[in-house]
DNA sequence: GGAGATTACGAGTGATTGCTCGCATTCGTC
DNA sequence: GACGAATGCGAGCAATCACTCGTAATCTCC
């Protein structure tokens, strides 16, 4: 079901989530091995099939039940797994959260990749919204539990660390994008235009995460067709 | 603060917000007195006003940390008032939040209620949208709970029991509104679109919500744009 | 096969919070 | 002013939930 439960992201998934206690020190080194406080903890390959899982369960139970109803209870027990041995991987609730958003916003950020790259001359707005949409779509669809942490706001403080700058990065790639099809738009215009290209993305993505298979494809189309609307109007009057 | 602190909705705020739990069977007929149970419950000014209190300061505490993260305490705090006396006023918290959402989708109904009488003929979409767009956006404005409430997913029943219809009766105006100026749509394509719709518009009103006074012209001006654009799209292709 | 680490368990703990209860005060009405 | 009803209080109850701890099983590596 997730896509990541297999990768090189796990690796550093309990690295270190920990600290909702500030910590004074230089306050990066997330995998970086800072000094000598961290012993490597060396993990079994059970261990590291147990975060999966757990992983797993959490998108399930975060996309049904949002973040503030989910249980740590609940989450071990549809891993399969007592609440001691999901304390075991994950330093509290937030941690678990704050994985699941991290291997989203990476994902996210490598689906939106290709926007960054267009070249206007060659390609129009249209193609590059047609291409590259889809796998948006269908990425949402299988992790729901993203729309649930970033897009159902109150999410704990982890999560918003992460939330906050993608979106920020998303806002700029689409100014870019505005930019780079309609020079001459104001700077004004083009910041309030990217703003609400981008609260009317996220507004339909629940749509389509929702919907019943047949109908994404439509839908997804639809999608295209509201942004390419507004972009023309941003370009005309 | 809130305009309907003052109003004949207040009324029946307390009238009958009770039952999470479903009754199927006459469980306990304890307390069923069937027919003549609702004492008229005499009330006094003082506790009409304690009510609008209460209502103001939920509406400010949800505004500012989602229904869940709410607690009564707060609420009874914000309204300067003891928990036990909220609790005189109101069964449990769900009740609190279905009283403020019964008048924000009351609200609401006659904020969209425009759209329904409107001539193709004499007046274009766009007129149409310029103003009716502003004062629903002040209303959000001026009652941020609102959108705490409905757009963040997971409120409690009765809040959903308020929303889901509300929904409903939207989509079925903005359906009904593009049959009307795009007779030709085939059924299919009408309701995707609506749904795309509702989603866009849900999507960028936090935008607006959030936004600093002086930006809200431009922004509903673009909120505009943003719908306007979209049908162009549906009656072109 | 044995030492030491990791994994697993699940009842229990402490803090939070929705809500209650007994009692005091104020209001409306005669 | 006196009586009942409505209002008001806030300590405390009961349930929930994030998280811990002592202990036991299982793995890795020699």
């Amino acid at each position: 079901m997730l896509a990541f439960v297999n990768g090189p992201t796990i690796g550093k998934v309990t690295a270190e989530t920990t600290p909702p206690t500030t910590e004074p020190q230089p306050r990066e080194p997330a995998a970086v091995e800072p000094a000598a406080a961290e012993r490597p903890r060396k993990r079994q390959a059970r261990g590291e099939r147990r975060i999966a899982q757990l992983l797993d369960a959490a998108g399930h139970v975060f996309a049904e039940s949002g973040y503030a109803a989910t249980t740590t209870n609940a989450i071990a027990a549809r891993a399969g797994v007592s609440p001691g041995s999901l304390y075991q991987y994950f330093p509290n609730k937030d941690a678990i959260a704050a994985a699941l958003a991290e291997f989203y916003a990476d994902s996210l950020d490598e689906l939106l990749a290709p926007f960054a790259v267009v070249d206007p001359a060659a390609v129009t707005l249209e193609e590059a919204l047609r291409v590259s949409l889809g796998p948006i779509v269908r990425f949402h669809r299988e992790n729901p539990a993203c729309l649930a942490l970033f897009i159902g706001g109150n999410a704990p403080g982890h999560v918003m660390d992460l939330q906050a700058p993608l979106m920020a990065r998303t806002h700029a790639r689409i100014a870019a994008l505005l930019a780079l099809y309609a020079p001459d738009l104001p700077p004004t215009r083009l910041e309030t235009g990217a703003a609400v290209t981008l609260a009317a993305y996220k507004g339909v993505l629940p749509l389509l995460v929702e919907a019943d298979e047949d109908q994404v494809p439509a839908l997804t189309r639809e999608l295209g067709n509201l942004l390419l609307g507004y972009f023309g109007r941003l370009l005309q009057p």
